[in-house]
DNA sequence: CGGGTCATTGATACGTATCAATGTGCGTGG
DNA sequence: CCACGCACATTGATACGTATCAATGACCCG
């Protein structure tokens, strides 16, 4: 069931067998969401820890002025914060692009076995530090590049982190986002975010058909979007890590 | 010595003493850095946890085209991530703007110890969930906001932030930050940032003299800067979490 | 006193927002 | 089965915010 989080987090440290059964025995419940509905919305009580099962979700704040700014977006795999039941309220809510299904995990089972697992505790560490190294880039490329570099930005990430859980079949990937929604991510105008989607594509840099992303040379459009991997930390963990937990169990 | 850190933890819960003096015994070496030097660099092996003593830092990126973006301001208080070791580098520096006293933390007793203190480390993941929420923020605000609210904002933020750990007196606080430092953490030119600036003063929503920022009518720049301040989740722990914790040690 | 960093100001260029209109595809109801 | 309406995509014209270039001023430090 968490098959693409579980893949995920395997990508920086193998997990155990019985910490995978433990996650995939987490789940209490699947739902399903349909296009453009709200999964949770800005200003509720945290509604606890799910993952995106299939489909594709994205974080957004409603801005005073009814301006909208889309914050990231989540692919299977991908999970809410582990802690949120800190909170009072979120401070932005949570939107099916596409039909979606999350899991929802059981929060006391979650926290409290989590302790006695400490690879599967690294590993969610290593995503939740992803995730932040995510808005830091996104703050990096809407502060300093121009629309042109951040949509081929955009579309650079998204590919490395579908490719991550098995959601890319050659240089090609459903991206179920509307122009609108693209420009909100990117804080420009939907007109702009159309006219340098074309130039992309005029350039051969990638196509677009039916909400399918197709880049002909990953290379040519990394190129073009300056696109450094390196914030996606996906390199593994490294072997002092590795060698601490090789006191615990064995990897599966 | 890590009182600023302290003191924020304990506006979300409450901590008791034996842990308060555990978080101190941690601490394994004071460094001065002088003003407008890297504390850590981009692509280097993170160095550890470290919490601000004294001093203002922040967070930035260089950009292959020699661009800088600043991501986020650290504050007395503020620590690096926890997890930080699980990377084999960072995603970006982190640069004294003032002089800056740091303490460095012990790793090792750190997460060792932490499982044993469920009220310290509850208000720990609130501080790391409050600096994500931030980093959304500051991504809401650059993409979405002109730059005269930008400024005004990034404004608001810092006193609320520095008024947690007292930092601030009376409406004031010292902002040791060049108008190129604001620029770059705000997504604009400096010349800009130097009209918005002025155009803050004239408007009398601030006041700046020799880094010393003061705000006339908190209210009044809120308001320009359409400010609310849930994103920072001053409110403390919700009641459920409390009343859980209640079944550990007693608060200090 | 001289040189450096930082702040300030004006003139101009450019990227992007905004306004407006048209086109396209699709689901729904008559 | 077609017509209508709606969301989304596309294109052009224009306005505006902000970047860039350039020069001067203020301040601090050696």
């Amino acid at each position: 069931m968490l098959t693409p989080l579980i893949k995920k987090l395997e990508h920086f440290l193998p997990l155990p067998d019985q910490d995978k059964e433990w996650l995939n025995g987490l789940v209490s419940r699947l739902d399903e969401f349909p296009e453009h509905t709200d999964i949770t919305r800005q200003e509720e009580k945290p509604s606890g820890v799910f993952v995106i099962i299939a489909g594709h979700a994205c974080r957004y704040k409603i801005l005073p002025d009814g301006g909208r700014q889309i914050l990231d977006f989540m692919f299977p795999g991908d999970m809410t914060e582990l802690h949120s039941l800190l909170l009072h309220a979120t401070d932005h809510g949570i939107l099916a692009l596409g039909p979606t299904t999350i899991a929802r995990l059981d929060h006391d089972r979650l926290v409290g076995g989590i302790v006695d697992r400490p690879r599967t505790s690294v590993a969610l560490w290593w995503s939740s530090l992803q995730q932040q190294a995510i808005l830091r880039e996104r703050i990096t490329v809407i502060g300093r590049r121009d629309a042109h570099a951040r949509i081929a930005h955009l579309l650079c990430e998204i590919f490395e982190r579908l490719r991550l859980v098995g959601e890319t079949a050659d240089h090609r990937y459903l991206l179920p986002v509307t122009q609108i929604e693209l420009a909100d991510a990117l804080g420009m105008s939907d007109v702009h975010a159309n006219r340098m989607l074309r130039r992309l594509q005029q350039e051969k840099l990638i196509d677009a058909d039916h909400r399918t992303i197709s880049i002909p040379s990953l290379a040519a459009l990394k190129a073009a979007a300056a696109f450094d991997p390196g914030y996606l930390h996906l390199d593994g963990a490294p072997q002092a890590v590795r060698d601490r937990l090789l006191a615990g169990s064995s990897p599966g």
